[in-house]
DNA sequence: ACCTGAACACCGTTCAAGT
DNA sequence: ACCTGAACACCGTTCAAGT
């Protein structure tokens, strides 16, 4: 009778988007199933159709969150790529400014919230790629001597969880009051960064 | 009647052993307040005569882990202390140890579980007393030529970022096999510490 | 002070049934 | 194929009541 069949056409993205938003504003421990289908306008069961259990949509959601941070690292590297100084320190920066703008969804990604047993292939494949594109950076700065000779695999994981270090360690709270009064977390970031990096000449 | 009047003297310690049993055996996910209450031999609701909450409970068992950190992190530590090198060496080694030994622990410490509106003084206390202790290693080392010199406090969040964020990503299944095929999980660890550690002589 | 048992609102998940 | 509604087992939390 209706016009609206049932719900549209691709409540599966509905509910990730739903997710996204309920996440944002409720934070890690707002985000139900039942929520997620009310707010798509679906009964809590419909969810199933599209998702065997609450983790795929977790997947799912956090396979959206690493597009978007691939894309904004891409963003902020791809204007320097003769440049390979600045490309990394960009890149870095926008791996933090990402977090920090985006907590719920940063800690879902890294949180262990995931259990890695099942294969999400998309996750996985997203994931890989963000990887690789570090990887990337990392070997033209090798090779342009702003970073150390090394398999580039191993020091694109000393930049990388150098960077995921402190972020987590300041989205935990765990960095103390008397170390941010005195310095800026770009001034903590890139202080870390720096060491990793060769001195310029 | 019987001789156990209610539970026995200390029920909120025996609460949060409970706790961190069912942690280490079902990981975070099972970890609920009324399987603690049973596991304690009590009734569901008896826990909040102890805890306020959830979050309460979860705090106390952190605060056990800190403990148990800063312990282990001590007994690495003292050993070595007229050798600035080995006990950082060995310092760092034991914080990923812990780590992978205790990896629910280590999860609920850190992974955003905690809610930090809410102070938990035992909590923040050996949390901070932890981090002293590192400033204490890296000052040593900054002494003896080992680490750069720098405000000690920046340069521990450098190292403990270091640690944290290689660990962290591990632990999340973040570290791609093409690496862990290569590269055991020490010489990923020590790659990353030595680029902040000065070289011998 | 310490604990119990019933009660409430909320979960994730299953399943028969409807279109 | 896609969705609903009832049902089940499990939560966290509250509260009157018992010792």
């Amino acid at each position: 009778m209706s016009l609206k069949k049932y719900h549209h056409g691709d409540l599966k993205n509905a509910l990730i988007q739903a997710g996204i938003k309920i996440l944002a504003k409720e934070g890690i421990g707002g985000l139900s199933l039942r929520k997620v289908a009310q707010k798509a306008g679906v009964s809590h069961s419909a969810p199933y159709a599209h998702f065997p259990d609450k983790q795929s949509l977790i997947a799912a959601i956090s396979t959206e969150g690493f597009k978007q941070l691939y894309a904004e690292l891409d963003i902020a590297v791809s204007p320097y790529s003769n440049n390979p100084r600045r490309q990394l320190a960009e890149g870095a920066w926008a791996y933090v400014q990402f977090a920090i703008n985006n907590t719920d969804t940063f800690n879902i990604m890294f949180s262990g919230v995931l259990e890695k047993e099942k294969d999400y292939p998309a996750f996985v494949e997203i994931s890989r790629k963000t990887f690789e594109r570090v990887v990337d950076v990392v070997r033209v700065c090798q090779e342009a001597g702003v970073l150390r000779p090394a398999p580039p695999e191993m020091m694109a994981i000393s930049v990388w969880g150098q960077l995921h270090g402190i972020v987590s360690l300041m989205l935990e709270g765990q960095i103390p009051h008397t170390v941010l009064d005195r310095f800026s977390v770009r001034e903590i970031v890139f202080f870390a960064l720096n060491q990793l990096i060769s001195p310029p000449q």
